[in-house]
DNA sequence: AAAAATTGTGTAAACGTTTACAATATTCTT
DNA sequence: AAGAATATTGTAAACGTTTACACAATTTTT
């Protein structure tokens, strides 16, 4: 029994395959004698449309694609959740697939996704989203979600980093630091460098007069410990630390903690992403949270709309869309003020 | 700009559509003066192959279906994972949805999957693996990913949550607990049932005579303190817990520390599921582990030996995969004996 | 130097749908 | 009860590929 196709149905039915196929997208001029004999007829023979054949005919596929770095884990699995909301709201399926930070195969992916999508979600964590434009038709729907401020033509979500590391660095002024330190991400990576800004700009804005004092990780609680060792090491530590994301703020917290540092008292400590064990931390560390699944929500909105929405085709009727990541305030920065 | 095909890349290459189509394959039987000239037309007019229409015609799509419960979470994110790193291996997309328990849903996503993709990965929380033959053509590859032991006709991949929880139970009686207590899961969900029936056994092989102290919980956190609450209003609390998720567990642990009994010096805690939070508490808690990540990969092999291989054609040639969670010992079961 | 084998290329028929359009059957007017 | 309007059905042409087959252009064999 292989599977039976449109012109199977009809033969069973008695019909042509027009009125199969009628029956099938559920259109109503067809008489409810003809319906019955089809669908019984349908599901006898176990029939599923072929959606291949059914994208080729209509030029819609009702599947956008979605490409992320990773597939998995607490933060993109957020976005998917967002994406996936959305989309089952627009009766959309998506195609997700990881790219890995490699270059090619992340080209190799749009290419062979774009062949069976309507348009896609792509979050690229290095490219210019304008990259894309030179394998893609150009007016091929895409929706980039980028972690860069992005004034280009269209279809961009951006996520300002440096302005969520901004609130961290005034938070920490406000709750009375006076000499405050980061524990940034690798220079290789385009959101540690916008938070690193972030933390530099809130300097100059907040600390006026402070040199900044920075130490590279690379997001592993491990180098958040490292951190810690060698601000010690350098005289006498920050009274607040800023980490480019929270994995190293539990590192930094941890090593502390150990040397007999006090959180948040001697020192307040705010990381970045809002992950679950912030929460279960001793102390709860406070952070600064990008409300990933509303940025996969809006995203496929965005997207949605420009399939659907004649107004919305033409690039210079639109306009991106920033997330500003927001101040989650937790124990870790709560000092009894010494003033 | 409208998507160029294969026969605007012919002429704009001046050879037929077969050329380039053998061009775009990578066939070698093309001269490399027909090869050089397709290739700069097709990135000249940005061709992109219709995905559909190659499926239509190859009758492959070299795509699968993974239709989960959720598609994100900590949970779901490792068997994404798992079938992202097989998938991107066998040169597979992935396209995925989530059922949200519903019924009518996961039947909607199966069929309208199920034209589009060669085969699919399903995990069901609820119905059996057979269900689904009553839709699908039964030669349609699948591969059910299933929490109950099934010895049906080949394509299953089942998780023993029963063998997990006797594990459990048998720690605890290892460490020298006496009396136990189980938080258990919804009646309603069948992973819930399958480690309260493991829990059941333990008690029988392990605590004889013992009648079976059970707490019904939802999986939240608050749950797990509401069983404590129960157990201590009912007389001496047990000596040791085991809880039919994390999250409980965790509930257990912050509410037995409330009142001040000590874990695990007065009651021994293990868990189910292995979620990190289970690392970071105080102290942290032992658990039962679901390879998910595993289960993953080995379900997308599974599924690609049954599309590829002759010989795994037939169901009867196949069988299925069992998989034994992994007892994780941490600080939360570590008893000083008493005996 | 002709015949045979090999290689490269093109033509055209699938693949399974959707959907104008034409044809027919039904219902409504008068 | 005939004609007009409408509702239902069928026919056939797309949609963009792949690929068997035929043909032509080579190269190899005699």
């Amino acid at each position: 029994m292989k599977g039976a196709t449109l012109k199977d149905v009809a033969r069973e039915a008695l019909v042509s395959v027009a009125s199969v196929s009628r029956v099938i997208n559920g259109l109503d001029n067809v008489t409810d004698d003809v319906r019955s004999r089809v669908l019984s007829a349908a599901s006898k023979l176990k029939y599923i449309p072929h959606g291949g054949a059914r994208s080729l005919a209509t030029s819609r596929s009702n599947t956008i694609g979605v490409l992320l770095p990773d597939i998995y884990g607490e933060f993109f699995s957020e976005i998917i959740r967002g994406i996936d909301q959305s989309a089952r709201e627009c009766g959309l399926h998506i195609m997700v697939s990881g790219s890995h930070g490699d270059l090619d195969e992340t080209v190799g992916a749009i290419r062979s996704m774009a062949g069976r999508v309507d348009g896609m979600l792509v979050m690229l964590p290095f490219a210019s989203p304008n990259s894309l434009r030179e394998i893609l038709p150009s007016d091929f729907p895409i929706v980039a979600i980028s972690s860069q401020l992005n004034d280009d033509n269209g279809g961009v979500i951006s996520i300002d980093n440096c302005g969520g590391a901004l609130k961290a660095v005034r938070h920490l002024h406000d709750v009375g630091c006076k000499r405050i330190a980061h524990i940034s991400g690798p220079k290789s990576n385009f959101e540690a460098n916008e938070r690193e800004n972030g933390f530099l700009k809130g300097l100059e804005a907040c600390f006026v007069g402070q040199d900044p004092l920075i130490f590279e990780g690379d997001f592993t609680e491990e180098a958040g410990r490292a951190a810690i060792d060698i601000f010690l090491k350098n005289g006498t530590p920050p009274d607040g630390i800023f980490a480019a994301n929270d994995m190293m703020a539990v590192g930094a917290l941890t090593r502390l903690q150990e040397v007999g540092i006090k959180v948040p008292d001697d020192v307040a400590i705010i990381g970045f992403d809002d992950i679950p064990i912030t929460r279960f931390t001793n102390p709860p560390i406070s952070t600064i949270r990008v409300g990933m699944f509303e940025v996969g929500k809006r995203g496929l909105n965005y997207l949605y709309s420009m399939l659907e929405d004649k107004e919305f085709q033409s690039a210079d009727k639109r306009s991106g869309i920033v997330f500003l990541p927001e101040l989650i305030i937790r124990t870790s920065t709560q000092k009894i003020r010494k003033m």
